[in-house]
DNA sequence: CGTCCGGATGTCGCTATGTGACATCACTCG
DNA sequence: CGAGTGATGTCACATAGCGACATCCGGACG
């Protein structure tokens, strides 16, 4: 958590201009060039013009060169669920939409691309699945300091956050055009269909 | 997958007797004493009697260790989930209960030992992160058998899957005493509360 | 009975991860 | 100009995890 959503300090922006985000592009290279396991923590700093110790410094790990993204996600998910009237499940599924707009929308090559390296390892499905609930951890906590209760804060978290994935992975499949944001209003109906009929036996 | 959820071969059972079992059971005694960083496979390896070596060859990891029963979990969802004509949503809530009832009913204090270890480690929260998503997989995968389609099968597992670990966190919280099935079955209309309910704005 | 076979185990060695301790170097401030 | 500060490099090291080869046991078979 410390090191990783720092950015890096107004102080050395002239000094090693910009080394975080030069590992970041050298690891993301080097991952699509040779694959995950394929390539090490001291490819990644040579390649980055520094030393494989410094990565080490500026990140947890060799996985978490790949997930700085989340820091943000995770403050517009926690402004947009602050910010709103809504029922706990319909604020979740907006702040989700807001996120597709906002940081998304006009990236999908560049997030296939990068879903394609996740999908390769499952270390990195890992890592994944672990930002992903502290993303959740800190919707819920926004959720419970506008006065839910634990578990209804959870469920509406975690079903949005349900939601969230499962139209992530219709708009990152190939041959899909619409809008994630699109695609996660449609999912969250579906949802709603599944769980308000506890009746049925096809 | 291969060497995991073999168990062990019949030939060998004298040979060695139960040496999977052993390194299983001087792991868990090892992170409890030490924690699961402060231990090292060698460790796990020497008080099994055994050499490094062979608890690779058992286990793909050492977290694996920790997680052998997971495969059992997934055969009572599947065949739970297989065998009932309920509508989606509740059938993966039946499944979860029954996985309850058969797995865990009578084993509260092995199962909070076996948390507080995980909730220690961070290496173990996104393995046990990848066994849930495994096991839902399975599930979806059971739904989808009985002919319904990838985005149904997937929202209702994940949600019953929501549902189980909510439950699942009460349970093992300390001073609870109702029985997990009970609280699953709570749970699930809780949730069925939120999402069903499209307008609210307190 | 002896021998040979196959699977389980041990031994050795190696690469890569991740970290602590210490040295350096550039820049800044007094 | 000298001291201090923060970013970086260097070195050493414990451990994870794995490939290759040696060994050892019980059982099948002549």
């Amino acid at each position: 958590m410390s090191q990783c959503d720092v950015g890096y300090h107004r102080r050395m922006a002239r000094w090693q201009p910009d080394a975080r985000g030069r590992l970041e592009a050298a690891a993301f290279e080097l991952f699509r060039e040779r694959g995950f396991e394929q390539t090490t923590v001291a490819d990644i700093a040579a390649r980055a013009g520094l030393d494989k110790r410094t990565f080490y410094r500026l990140f947890g790990d060799k996985r978490e060169a790949l997930f700085s993204g989340s820091g943000h996600v995770e403050e517009v998910l926690v402004q947009a669920v602050t910010e709103t009237d809504a029922g706990p499940f319909e604020a979740v599924v907006a702040a989700f939409r807001r996120v597709a707009e906002e940081l998304f929308a006009d990236r999908l090559e560049l997030v296939r691309a990068r879903q394609a390296i996740i999908e390769s390892s499952p270390e990195l499905q890992e890592r994944e699945l672990r930002k992903t609930g502290s993303l959740a951890a800190a919707v819920t906590a926004a959720l419970r300091a506008r006065g839910l209760d634990e578990t209804t804060a959870t469920l509406a978290t975690e079903s949005g956050a349900t939601v969230f994935r499962v139209a992530y992975a219709r708009w990152v499949a190939p041959g899909s055009d619409a809008p994630l944001s699109d695609l996660i209003a449609e999912v969250a109906a579906e949802l709603r269909a599944i769980t308000s009929a506890p009746t049925e036996t096809p």
